[in-house]
DNA sequence: TTGTAAGCGTTATCAC
DNA sequence: GTGATAACGCTTACAA
């Protein structure tokens, strides 16, 4: 720049001026304009944000990048940030609570200008650093009703109650459920779920059908082996849709049909489900949809820090495919 | 920092050195400590930036983020990119020939200290850009060798002869192909690999048994179809596993057994080939590898960037699972 | 319209 | 050991 200037034979001044698009006679503008042609001339990123107080980055923490749904979420936050002209910076955090919550604090060193972040706990430690941040934080994902910070959810509960009655309708009284880990959000809402959609088409809760695991592909392979172990479900409803492919692939290592012999419902409706043989049927939680709205929320809080805080929820829906629908006997 | 110099009663100099933790007698050191610690204050990471000239930040550029090989690979660089006190900055290029280039001359900016970059297709504006980047550029994938950039490439040629080889070795002899597109620099090597190693093992190169769409699971399940609807190979082998796991599926759902009647190998062995039922055979490529190295080049020649440039080679193997297994009759 | 100069929050180089 | 002071590369009042 100081470069460019000179060459140009005008202050410095000017030639950030015309660079920015500001003002300028249309000799100096030429002038400049050359200069930095020649020179090649690029602002520096580091140097403008000093000045400006803004990074142009956006960070979203996720607890594991290799889940299909937090793909979907990332392509759709990815888009909105990109339009706003801004880019990513993705997080992994292993839903380590101390790694969210010190990169919650690590906000305050300005490195970004927002974060989205989806954890699966959620502890006074991570409510207190989210109140003290500096920077907008939007959680996707349930947060206390007290805390007043952006946050986008949607109902799982409800989510699971439509894998239920859907299952229900279709015949099936045995129904089994395999749960992520029970000290999750998540985890914790699934679950209570599933026991009120079970009371509400009156059947029993056997807890003989209940497995928890976490939310791995692994997990529900061996979830579906302890549950057939103990005598054959005639479906299953699975948490996420990594524990509903190891059920399916556990099922079919037992040479049942799915969904003859067995109905299985997974939940995200993630790539996966659609890449499944036979396709799993799936909840929908409209991970893409929260992920823009999430995305739209930071960046109007970007633009405004004196809004109130948000809340928005995104309703779950079923999607029917071939592992749960009915089929000729 | 100002505040913090202030309310310790000493220059704003020494607090920046206590807070560095260089020098200082043991009374200024307690009071700096002290105000700092009473007014929360934490170092502007930008500030730090613009003086040291580095952003701590790496950009790692992937086609596309829902491929599950480079979620294999991002893991890898996270782990090298965060052990050296770095974060990692994700870019999606879906591949544009464009938006590569345009990233590649972003460079320029220095928002970055560094970046990895994989892209499919390698133009002359490619290499340009390459050369031309201030900022250090390690490229995975095959790279004209006259282009001195920090590189890591692996060979699929011969991980295509490799899936050949153990088809043929169990008796195949009507082997297909489902590759990706011819104007990639993967879907050149490995058309060239299949080609040449069918010869070698002393069968025809049939076009009928070569079918070519994009790198994605509806791709290899179009291809599929089409394989099928003009005669039924013996065995089939996939340009990567997202493919795989598309015909897979288009076998299966005509009713055909994976591996008796038709037996199939993908490549890249990622996560989706143990996730598939039956399990897929799949060559390693190596990813976690060639990220990990990738990584450690890059933090390297951050460190010292008057290197020379430096190429590593990461060999293919097979890994044999139920999808080519021979079976009993 | 243009130039001078202050400032963004740090670190680093000096004298002292 | 410590404190002025000059960078880092840019934007932006303010004055000319």
């Amino acid at each position: 720049m100081h470069t460019v200037a000179a060459r140009a034979g005008v202050s410095i001044a000017s030639a950030s001026r015309v660079l920015n698009g500001l003002g300028g006679s249309a000799e100096t503008v030429r002038k400049v304009r050359e200069a930095a042609a020649e020179v090649g001339y690029v602002p520096n990123a580091i140097a403008r944000s000093l000045q400006s107080q803004r990074t142009g980055l956006v960070a979203l923490a996720v607890e594991d990048i290799g889940n299909p749904v937090y793909v979907a979420m990332m392509r759709a936050i990815e888009a909105v940030v990109s339009e706003s002209g801004r880019q990513l910076l993705v997080h992994q955090t292993s839903a380590s609570i101390g790694g969210e919550v010190a990169l919650l604090q690590r906000l305050a060193h300005r490195y970004v200008d927002g974060m989205i972040m989806s954890p699966i706990r959620i502890t006074e430690s991570h409510t207190r650093a989210l109140l003290d941040s500096p920077v907008p934080v939007v959680v996707i994902g349930q947060l206390p009703d007290d805390v007043a910070v952006d946050n986008v959810r949607t109902d799982s509960r409800t989510g699971v109650a439509l894998a239920v009655g859907h299952l229900h309708e279709a015949g099936h009284r045995r129904i089994a459920f395999i749960n992520g880990p029970l000290d999750t959000v998540p985890g914790t809402a699934r679950d209570a779920g599933f026991r009120t959609a079970l009371v509400k088409h009156g059947l029993n809760v056997e807890e003989d059908l209940i497995e928890v695991g976490d939310f791995q592909y692994a997990a529900g392979r061996a979830a579906i082996e302890r549950l057939l172990d103990r005598g054959r479900p005639d479906a299953v409803v699975c948490a996420n849709d990594l524990i509903a492919a190891g059920a399916l692939h556990g099922l079919l290592a037992r040479g049942l049909r799915v969904p003859h012999d067995v109905a299985l419902v997974g939940m995200d409706d993630t790539e996966l489900a659609q890449m499944s043989f036979p396709q799993i049927s799936s909840v929908s939680l409209g991970s893409a949809e929260r992920g823009r709205l999430a995305a739209r929320l930071l960046v109007e809080r970007i633009a405004d820090p004196t809004l109130p805080a948000r809340r928005e929820q995104v309703a779950p829906h079923l999607v029917i495919r071939a592992s749960s629908q009915a089929v000729a006997g």
